[in-house]
DNA sequence: CAAAAATCAATCAAAATCGTTCATTTACAA
DNA sequence: TTGTAAATGAACGATTTTGATTGATTTTTG
């Protein structure tokens, strides 16, 4: 193999991976170790990247992905933004329901309004309000693990009691034909009451959810305004026809 | 897995829960304890992160040093002897609930019942309960900021949906007369219900609530059996004409 | 409070990786 | 074909990383 495929071999698998061995890099080009590190001796000499023990590793060690963390991290400031934006549709004396979710939980350090109050079925969500000293009301019912969201029976019943000026809502998927999807059912149907029990809906979606549905379905497009971040306009005039869609700029 | 993979991969998983144990880290990455303490160490060298007992922490994360705090609360000890004796008497399969409180919260780690369900209006209990696999539901409400209880009507809503096998309250006041006590009307409700929903009703208070009483009555001497840490011959006479009586012996 | 369990820092030997040297192979022009 | 320079791969001692072990320290438990 050439002395110039390999090293172009390289720099994609690094392109794609962040971090190479090594040994990854024998195998995949069936060339001996000192071949690969004056490969990578050399590749460092040209500031293509940077060499570590085991193996070579990106230059540019920006805030992103490795792992199956990717989306967690990576969509980070996209969510940010979505939130930051969504918070200013929070007014002076507003009761409103937000749900469990990490979008929906950047918008509380961005809510400014006065004389607000907050139902919320996210139990992560409660510091950050009470923080800010916003009387804070909490669905019941039982603990899901993992998200720290409360589902079930028992959030439906509290839900009951309230009604809401505007809700913001979390979904996993926003489909032209399926609507607003999220993968747990329990967990739909508190989205699902909470969007009917509020004059505005608004529902929080960075772009990767667009175009996307998952198992359970929350409502129809029409419920609710979207909250997104990036949206080329043929599909944007496409959700345009059903309904609200506010299109956060970077 | 490379060094560089490795830290990467660990800021990533601390960013998204803010602490992380070391042996979640061990699992997540297979590699040895040792080589994960090297990590942590050097992540902590480089401001990466704070390390804390047991694992590591985000740089900016208040939440800390409580349980030292706790310690040094001049009744700790005694509420600990009380909590430790009242689980006790949680037994397999009981379906029971756990008042707000900091007496109450010390039960926890020291249930050892298996197959239990518990309900609580304690935000604080949910950590514990949450770190211990026992399926956990909330009442729903108001939160009380300084206490982290739920308390009002949507507590009492949320209520009644329920019914326990036990249940275990904190009380500020236990008095011959007037029963028992605590300072809010509004947890007093709370308190209240839930004891008339349980089979067997413990109250747990330390022997300076004994023969006072505050504002808020929650129910009559005879409703619960009380457990306690000390008590003179005289009034343990007095009360146990009344109602069954535990005394924890130091 | 004291025993038990978990966590920790320090150490050390084994394993992996590294840089260098050198003999061999390859490419290509004379 | 032959000479030469570049590229390759194997070998070896040096360096870094790793995981197990030990005993100290902290935290939890009874």
């Amino acid at each position: 193999m050439l002395t110039e495929e390999r090293h172009r071999l390289i720099l994609d698998l690094l392109a794609e991976k962040k971090v190479v061995k090594l040994q990854e890099l024998v195998e995949a080009t069936s060339s001996s170790e000192s071949t690969i590190r004056r490969d990578l001796s050399q590749l460092e000499k040209e500031k293509k990247l940077r060499r570590v023990h085991g193996g070579a590793a990106l230059l540019h060690q920006k805030r992103e992905e490795l792992s199956v963390l990717e989306k967690s991290t990576k969509n980070m400031e996209e969510k940010r933004l979505i939130a930051q934006y969504a918070a200013q549709f929070v007014q002076d004396g507003d009761c409103i329901y937000i749900d469990a979710g990490t979008t929906t939980l950047e918008m509380i350090p961005h809510i400014h309004a006065k004389d607000i109050v907050v139902v919320t079925n996210g139990i992560t969500h409660l510091e950050a309000l009470l923080e800010k000293d916003i009387p804070t009301y909490l669905l019941g019912g039982l603990i899901k693990k993992k998200t720290k969201a409360l589902i079930g029976r028992g959030a439906l019943h509290s839900l009951e009691h309230y009604s809401f000026d505007k809700c913001f809502i979390g979904v996993n998927g926003i489909h032209h034909d399926f609507g607003y999807t999220t993968p747990d059912p329990e967990e739909a149907m508190v989205k699902s009451l909470a969007l009917k029990l509020s004059r505005q809906a608004y529902v929080l979606a960075d772009h990767s959810k667009m175009n996307e549905s998952t198992f359970a379905k929350i409502a129809d497009l029409e419920a609710a305004t979207i909250i997104t971040d990036e949206l080329d306009d043929e599909l944007l005039a496409l959700y345009e026809a059903k309904t609200a869609i506010e299109v956060v700029k970077k």
